[in-house]
DNA sequence: TATTTTTTTTAGGTTTGTCTAAATTTATTT
DNA sequence: AAATAAATTTAGACAAACCTAAAAAAAATA
């Protein structure tokens, strides 16, 4: 179990959040999550590619692999705890908790973590819903999508929002719509993008289209068993190890 | 309010630790207690005296300025608090909390840190029994002595341990000499260093000039008001601001 | 006091992580 | 398909923090 320094793990945490999707990820979006540049992100790769934790060909793009998806798990354990921490114990708001997180993530001590995992009852997920890794690096593959990704009459449970201003939490406070809150779309205009939405059997309401754009929502239990097994290492192809 | 690097940190902190007495502190010893070489501490010296946290001539010695001193209470203020934090809600035993506590001083979160501080209900000192420096850097100044300079029949509360090895507190414990114990000396024995001391009202019992060596004590209140003002910053001759 | 020893500083080099500017590769247009 | 544009990598520099070896200063000792 190796240590990396900040500065890599920042590398392979915005790696980790950037190819979630199948397509590998490029040098020019690193280095725009990251403020940097794009030499210095190829510099960091061959290093990351060196320290056996990429997949990475000059030109190609990369992606994680699964010894570098195990890492961001870690870190990304480290960070929503001490979030759940600083929300939950020391009363941060929500849109507070994540810049402090950022520095104490990096506080790399195993026993640290999970005694505070214990100490926090085993908390799913970080006040903005998103689940936290156990400590094995297991997630909840909550199959996360947008609101205006989501079907007509599918009920579906509020898991996060992007923004984290202040505003849009005093407006999903006005409209009732927290974190877990269950609700479908009744209705969607295409003129502005706006919709109707109803949580549980009130009466349905109206939200923006910026806001939908920025609620996520997990679609309640159907058919996506199948797909639940790893969003985190569909990737690399290479088989994981069990240890 | 500016920051400063980890490294910057614990040679300000090494520094602070040597100084507490009158004599300037010198090259070898932060290198020593840092585990660097002498070339890397004089390197970083003389980007401290450029920062003004310190009062340094080349050859001869240096101390911390009191801005100096005022930071090295806010990164002292920050290892307490979260050794506090380890020991009663994370239930780490005594001598685990210093190595987890040096990594997590070094995020300066202002607001962190006085969070942490109310959460934990203001804890006067750490599970050492060193005083927490407060919101302002202001210390209790307990003028802690080594058992083996304390005078006969002078009552004193035990207030720190050096050693900080399992073999110290199994030993503690057998002897049932714990933090916030009032003891007396009633004897010394030139001969082995060894002493007999009593607890309260209790049997006199004997402690090897070892154990002695590594239990710290305040004298309990007598004369020594005078001397309380500053023990941490007595020595620069400088007027310390109040804002 | 002169000499030797110890301590401290300087000089020059290494590693990590960053940068700019130039070269190269890939992608997009015409 | 050739030319242009965009993305990526290489080359070479720089700052922070460290090192070793040599020089200089201070302290100890003969």
């Amino acid at each position: 179990m190796l240590n990396y320094s900040t500065s890599e793990e920042n590398y392979i945490k915005a790696i980790f959040h950037l190819q979630q999707d199948d397509i590998p990820v490029t040098t020019n979006e690193v280095a725009h999550e990251l403020n940097t540049k794009a030499a210095s992100v190829t510099d960091m790769l061959k290093k990351l590619k060196t320290k056996k934790l990429l997949l990475y060909q000059p030109y190609q793009g990369f992606r994680l692999n699964s010894e570098g998806n195990r890492v961001a798990l870690g870190i990304i354990r480290r960070h929503r705890l001490w979030e759940y921490f600083l929300a939950e114990k020391l009363k941060f708001t929500w849109d507070e908790v994540h810049e402090v997180a950022e520095e104490l993530e990096h506080v790399s001590n195993k026993k640290l973590i999970d005694k505070l995992d214990e100490f926090l009852g085993f908390p799913r997920t970080d006040p903005h819903g998103d689940p936290i890794p156990d400590a094995n690096g297991k997630i909840e593959n909550s199959k996360k999508i947008c609101l205006t990704a989501l079907s007509f009459n599918t009920p579906a449970t509020v898991s996060s929002v992007s923004d984290q201003s202040g505003e849009i939490l005093e407006l999903l406070k006005h409209k009732k719509i927290t974190l877990g809150v269950k609700l479908e779309i009744k209705k969607k205009f295409e003129f502005d993008g706006s919709m109707e939405v109803r949580i549980g059997n009130q009466r349905a309401f109206t939200i923006s289209k910026q806001l939908a754009e920025n609620i996520f929502v997990t679609a309640i239990q159907s058919a996506i068993k199948f797909q639940l097994e790893n969003a985190t290492n569909t990737s690399t192809g290479e088989k994981k190890k069990h240890k």
